[in-house]
DNA sequence: AACAATCTTGACCACTTGGTCAAGAAATTT
DNA sequence: AAATTTCTTGACCAAGTGGTCAAGATTGTT
């Protein structure tokens, strides 16, 4: 009694549901892009009925963006560690590890974003121009202050971000195709290292 | 006269008009994804009625897999370079000049294999199996005679490859988050010479 | 216990989609 | 020039889609 139904305090069953459905949704979207996505396959992933998906968020295009945003605030977690560091030495690489290990254990987020992005985000066209173009300055002045103090060599910091979303996301976005010219995976911890 | 229209010649009107749809589809198939693009749209883009695709393209899904096709062959393309050179010097940096080349002259292509294998090649999964499967091998083991005779540091094939894949397709996958956040581009090829 | 607010759900609808078809137009062959 | 093959195209259809709705169930409040 006491360990069954903890945390179903106050009347927190919409955040509950919430939840569980973005969380199908991520993995529909990622598997089956937007337009692809069905609501009824998110319904069946969630195992709700159609039409509750329709009460907690009205439209497909409202539930898309919701899980956009859990993704992308995931992101910026990934990057406090960035801002907290010293050193582009300890900076970069616990940037990279934690980008990496969010990738490894998380793709279907990269997926959504990968494929939207792709088709030239014609949905969250503003969260590029905002949010993420805010950040990637923020980050990058970061950079040129470590280059200015001569603790990394000169280059262009946006160039260099790219850089490393480009190799933290292929495992991710890439991974079907990965696996499937592999039979195992891993090992790529030491490859990760050399990029810097 | 002379100069017009010259290569009229045969019957080759169905060569024609394949091309036609076939460039068509695989533009709106690059911005809509598989299930987001629309018969109709690649219609429209080649300035064809929709019923004239269903003539030489039976399906969608028949187009589709004639866009992958075309794709996957300029990439062999690319690797024949790699296949002429004498070390991994030569080879590895014309390889990745070529599949930049491709990468920025004609994105499209490389943004419809993303956004599939990104889905889990649920159309093109046998393509991976054969034909890709068997040119990584090919390609690894050149890689693997390179390392044998002291040519190169000793690294994991496959992984370099993946690598190789992951920075010179991000330029043509992600164009558009890259071309919102920069206002400007180009400046990569000092970057790229540094992968190797 | 009565009331109100929140949640659940099957049935339904307007609209879009891939694909068909039959009638005709062009081009090739005989 | 007649016959045959290839190509063109508007009209059409069955299936699936996002979204609605109203009636009821559940939960919370007084």
């Amino acid at each position: 009694m006491i360990l069954s139904t903890q945390r179903n305090q106050s009347g927190s069953k919409r955040k509950e549901n919430e939840a569980l459905i973005i969380t199908a949704a991520e993995k529909i979207f990622a598997d089956m892009g937007y337009a692809g996505a069905t609501m009824q396959q998110i319904a069946d992933a969630a195992g709700l009925p159609k039409a509750n998906l329709h009460y907690y968020f009205p439209t497909k295009e409202i539930l898309y963006r919701n899980v956009i945003d859990k993704i992308f605030n995931l992101w910026l977690e990934a990057a406090d560690i960035f801002d907290a560091a010293e050193g582009p030495k300890d900076g970069l690489s616990s940037y990279i590890d934690a980008k990496l290990e969010s990738s490894r254990h998380f793709p279907n987020g990269s997926k959504v974003w990968a494929n939207e992005v792709i088709q030239g985000a014609p949905i969250i066209q503003d969260y590029l121009e905002s949010k993420l173009t805010a950040w990637t300055h923020s980050k990058a002045e970061i950079i040129e202050m470590w280059i200015a103090k001569g603790l990394m060599d000169p280059i262009n910091p946006k160039t260099l971000l790219y850089f490393i979303w480009s190799a933290t996301q292929h495992y991710a976005d890439f991974q079907h195709q990965i696996r499937t010219l592999n039979n195992n995976s891993d090992l790529t911890e030491a490859q990760w290292s050399e990029v810097k």
